[in-house]
DNA sequence: GAATCTCTCCATCTAACGACTGTGAGTTCC
DNA sequence: GGAACTCACAGTCGTTAGATGGAGAGATTC
């Protein structure tokens, strides 16, 4: 390999103009080339497989296979793997759920070249990366009000518009644990109500529309 | 001026990764050329000002102040401006004001190098270009179910996780006019209950949390 | 000036919601 | 093998939401 000396970057987002902008901003770098690039989470794992990068940005909201999925798949095969979370912010949740996936750095697409070259050549050396108004927000919530799968399932058919009774025929469970789960998902989101808690799960990230 | 027969481009957005990529891709054409870039509303106005682009490319969610009030804002000092949004998908509703504003195009950020070219020439020939998907999903709606401003407040504050009745005391109404409304926000948005209505409203950029 | 639309307000009524309190099955951790 | 914890389930009860069927004031349009 002729690039042996440099860090060799995976770009994965479904914007080609952004991956355009972090090729422009990566080729200005000496040690660093991308090597390839992807526009899903599925291609993603297939261009980690061929090209073996040291370092693979991934963005979150993909078509597909989401960045949560693929990371999750390339770090089972490849537990060495090092993988950026590149995103416009959604909240805390989804950022716990990529690090729990396997991500070593998490940034928002709002930053600036020198943060993202500085992430890059941080995580190659080992390190994790986590933006301060990140980590504050992961640990103002993550102690008390994680919800938990079925609570986050519940919360998703109420999103959707429907009534106690209907959720609990979805999901088959009883309209009565349909809202005991409720009250938990009210009081670990500190909500007013229904429609509260669906905002707010939304603004974290911990469901989606 | 050195560059008088090319095309004047103002990119607008608050993502840097992004104008790079906007500038790399536009750069490589040989009638085009970026002149100023801003990062948000505020911005834009002054280096349109400054510049006086032929083309504004414009995101629509900026800090500060966001892209439709920039459009209004410019197109009311120059009614002449070409302003192409540029903007991640969130629903018709965004796209409509867009349109009202002022502007004379609507991209995604999903969109390929060619659309944007391609776009670009055709708005600076006097002409519009609204992408088949966004046409349709205007065509869809936009008939019966067009919020109006108090609706759209009263819904903000559901949103909010409010009672009616603290809803109707935040606006000033009584909670039996909140209910009126809602009961039409109810059947506008054809949703289930104030839940679905907020969910609804969030996809189709009626309201953002 | 008639028609239309929006915002406002009211009463009644049923269904749905959310608070409170509690039980049992299954874990994980000492 | 008990302690602590999470998840699922359940009944009662007061409050809220939403459906139904109105009506009046003001602004806009034709």
């Amino acid at each position: 390999m002729k690039e042996s000396g440099r860090i060799k970057i995976l770009s994965v987002d479904d914007h080609p103009l952004l991956r355009e902008g972090i090729a422009a901003v990566l080729t200005s770098e000496d040690d660093i080339v991308v090597v390839a690039e992807a526009s899903n989470g599925r291609e993603a794992i297939e261009q980690f497989r061929k090209h073996r990068p040291d370092i693979t940005l991934m963005d979150l909201q993909m078509p597909i296979m989401n960045g949560t999925e693929a990371i999750a798949a390339i770090r089972k095969d490849f537990p060495h793997a090092r993988i950026i979370v590149l995103t416009t912010y959604s909240g805390d949740a989804q950022a716990v759920r990529a690090f729990k996936a396997g991500a070593s750095g998490y940034l928002l697409k709002s930053m600036v070249r020198k943060e993202l070259v500085e992430t890059i050549r941080i995580v190659h050396s080992g390190r994790k990366r986590i933006p301060a108004e990140i980590a504050v927000e992961m640990a103002e919530h993550h102690a008390d009000d994680a919800l938990t799968e079925r609570e986050i399932e519940v919360l998703r058919q109420v999103a959707a518009g429907n009534a106690n009774k209907r959720v609990g025929d979805l999901l088959g469970i009883s309209e009565e644990t349909v809202k005991a789960h409720l009250r938990n998902i009210l009081s670990k989101l500190d909500a007013n109500d229904r429609t509260h808690a669906v905002t707010i799960a939304l603004k974290r990230g911990i469901i989606d529309i």
